[in-house]
DNA sequence: GATTAGTGTCCCATTATGTGAGACGCAAAC
DNA sequence: GTTTGCGTCTCACATAATGGGACACTAATC
């Protein structure tokens, strides 16, 4: 009633809230404009969350996240033990390729970057922690979608999510070979070239199996 | 009405969801146990947090904290300045120091640490991002409590908040002198000796300044 | 096979709960 | 002084959350 989308119990009101501050800190006005929330109801949720740590305000009262995000944020992060267990090969196959890596998880009809390593250049991708990507394009997407073992261990993509970057991605599997996440190495074309996968496959390849026995999913490294 | 504490709107009673999820998954019947909600509301609850993506299910039903409080997790750290501002002059610190190194701001009654970097060392002081520690106890707690300016510029305690931890601690003041946060070292006393300031303490100051000007708190650098 | 105990999911009458227009106090701007 | 904006708080109202209990299902136990 009255919210035009996503919005009708108290939970995805405060949500909602969240959702406004992800981006930048808000004063209780610019909040009710953002969320289309009555001032009152804004700020009752607003006030709400910041009791519970969720929401904070800085020395001018304009709300933003608060501190409590930063530990959910982090045990999230622990709840997936590959991320953790992909940490050191990740920043291996950062220092080999010298460009982004991130590690993907399908969730939903999404995916998730839920470890991720910026290049040193200057001109790079950047794939936040936490960002959520199409299922629909990039390498890693169709490592995630597609079953069947690919010939070379790896699949490309050039300027397919987006313009100007290209990517190269392996499968990491679980014992019984069902594929759990992608790894990724992506930079500008310019320096990777339009055929990434000959620089790089191999390296990201010896990275997805790296994981694979540092996470145990594989038994015995081999 | 019901909850013994902390928890009477629909609101609190999710969060107390998030909470019982921040250390482990658990089931519908373990979540009911932990949150003492009844079944059908934990259930709905839980749902509910899952259509936000604030929760997630594995395999097997269980519920754990989702991937979206990766990235609200990640903004909520962006939005500190402070703390990206800090990464490199952190990062210095550790490789100087050798131990681990934290940036603390007081958030009501509490700190909590907005960046850390872990020691190298196989034996070292764990302090996770977002952790909320006493104001009462340890180096950064003083630094952040009293307003006065120390003689060295630094703050040390010895086994203060935890038996075998010595740290020593820095202000990082704003441009009108405002205490804003607190750079500290820690490491177990067998090697940062029983007078940790000594050996550390003007590499924790410079950090300080380091912090401050690269925040633009103090204008000009010097 | 029948029984029991344990899951997760869903329904729906009841009422506790969140709602939001509006009043209020306080600044700063005009 | 007046006006305009801000955040905050109240309170009669009815919407929206509640939770006991029914249901389907699987896995032990008899």
């Amino acid at each position: 009633m009255g919210n035009t989308i996503g919005g009708v119990g108290v939970l995805d009101k405060a949500v909602d809230v969240l959702d406004a501050l992800e981006h930048c800190s808000l004063s209780l006005s610019e909040l009710v404009v953002v969320t289309g929330l009555p001032r009152a109801t804004a700020h009752r949720l607003a006030t709400a969350l910041e009791r519970h740590g969720l929401v904070r305000r800085d020395a001018d009262g304009r709300f933003m996240l608060g501190t409590r995000l930063l530990s959910l944020g982090q045990a999230a992060a622990d709840a997936w033990p590959l991320a953790t267990a992909a940490a050191s090969a990740l920043a291996i196959l950062r220092d080999e390729t010298g460009e982004s890596v991130q590690l993907f998880v399908r969730d939903g009809e999404e995916r998730v970057c839920i470890a991720a390593l910026q290049s040193l250049h200057g001109l790079r991708t950047i794939v936040p922690l936490g960002a959520r990507l199409p299922l629909s394009a990039g390498s890693a997407a169709r490592i995630l979608t597609s079953a069947d073992q690919t010939a070379t261990g790896w699949i490309e993509s050039v300027g397919e999510r987006e313009a100007g970057v290209a990517s190269v991605s392996a499968p990491v599997r679980d014992a019984s070979g069902r594929v759990v996440a992608a790894v990724s190495v992506s930079g500008p074309i310019e320096r990777t070239s339009r055929q990434p996968g000959k620089r790089y496959g191999s390296f990201v390849v010896h990275a997805a199996r790296e994981i694979e026995s540092e996470a145990g999913l594989r038994g015995v490294d081999a």
